[in-house]
DNA sequence: GGGTAAACGGAACCTTACTCCGATAGTGGC
DNA sequence: GCCACTATCGGAGTAAGGTTCCGTTTACCC
């Protein structure tokens, strides 16, 4: 997990300085980026910004994903974290899952563009996709089976498809005060309920 | 609205024959490339397949949304006239409302690629978006007017936000079996139904 | 048939993604 | 401390798509 240990001179031979250097820079740059100008910001901006080639952004993240991923890495795992932790601390397993929705939804509201780049059939942004889904949808799954379990909802909406429907309503939340993501996806998990 | 007629030889002049001929060519070849490629197929197909030049497309329709609005329009109209109908023949207003929703996500869902660039933040499709939405909000709302009058959904979510969520939900429906744009939206419908 | 302006076509240009390779400069061995 | 070795760098080059521009063609009117 952690490679910027440089512990007593091992046979494997340590990554060098200014690449080490150069991926952080590329890192808190691509973060500003995204944040000012949206995660399908150019290339070249991320590159100009961390004061290095644009070669040296494709040897060190493959596909734009790949930047994406190492970018959201935390707050992802965060989310992902927060399910089981919800789990203990919500009242019902169905308001568990309500509050994670939430989490969930204002993480992609934020990120400009993350939502739709997320459920964006280009290839190249199947890492993405597949990390979201990987790590996720089994929080989900137990989220789900534990609200069914109670009968606080129905039991026949996979989490696969629950996730892909809640990103998709994030899609353009950002710019447009009309729009409330987090209100509808409120009505998806709403729709939910066992009917009675 | 009707610019084909060619009346009593009036002042106004006609457009050329070639002029409505490639206009005709161009729709059908737009229509034909939006179903093998989807709605953001390259220019240069869609004017090979009609055989003209990639001016001529630019000449007839400014912009991409203008194109896609020109071949989408007829089904767009029967879409919006199917609300007044569907609120008469159905039981009960809650009911027209989850079919004509129903409609909607049909005729998005087979139109690939439709719904993601309907929801793009892309300015140049401002025109294709506000074309939807003129159209079929004020449908849309009387359709949520009346099941709210009746009694059977909540009353506090505007038509505007129901369209874009149900819009986005549609996402990327084609080409993943496992993700159901149809059950999703119905689940949404579902959660407006007032609480007991 | 001839004059005129509408309409045509596609070369040219711009922007962005992504690749490739000569130049640069850390590193480990001495 | 110096050198050779090679990982890494930087950015010119290549490709693809969108949009514009203007010389050429052609329908229309008389």
């Amino acid at each position: 997990m952690n490679d910027s240990d440089h512990g007593p001179g091992h046979p494997a031979r340590a990554k060098r300085a200014d690449a080490r250097r150069n991926e952080k820079s590329l890192l808190d740059a691509a973060a500003a980026v995204f944040v000012s100008s949206g995660v399908d910001a150019p290339v070249r901006d991320i590159a100009a910004r961390a004061g290095v080639g644009v070669g040296t952004i494709y040897r060190h993240f493959p596909t734009r994903a790949d930047l994406i991923i190492a970018v959201y890495r935390h707050q992802v795992e965060a989310c992902a974290e927060a399910g089981p932790a919800l789990l203990e601390t919500s009242a019902t397993p169905y308001e568990a899952l309500r509050r994670w929705i939430d989490l969930f939804v204002d993480f992609l509201v934020t990120k400009h563009g993350l939502a739709a780049v997320l459920q964006s059939d280009d290839a190249g942004f199947d890492a993405l996709h597949s990390y979201f889904l990987d790590r996720l949808v089994p929080v989900c799954t137990r989220l789900l089976g534990a609200a069914a379990d109670s009968g606080e909802i129905r039991s026949d909406l996979e989490a696969y498809g629950l996730m892909r429907g809640v990103g998709n309503l994030c899609i353009g939340a950002d710019h447009d005060p009309r729009y409330d993501a987090r209100r509808l996806a409120g009505l998806l998990v709403e729709g939910l309920r066992r009917p009675r």
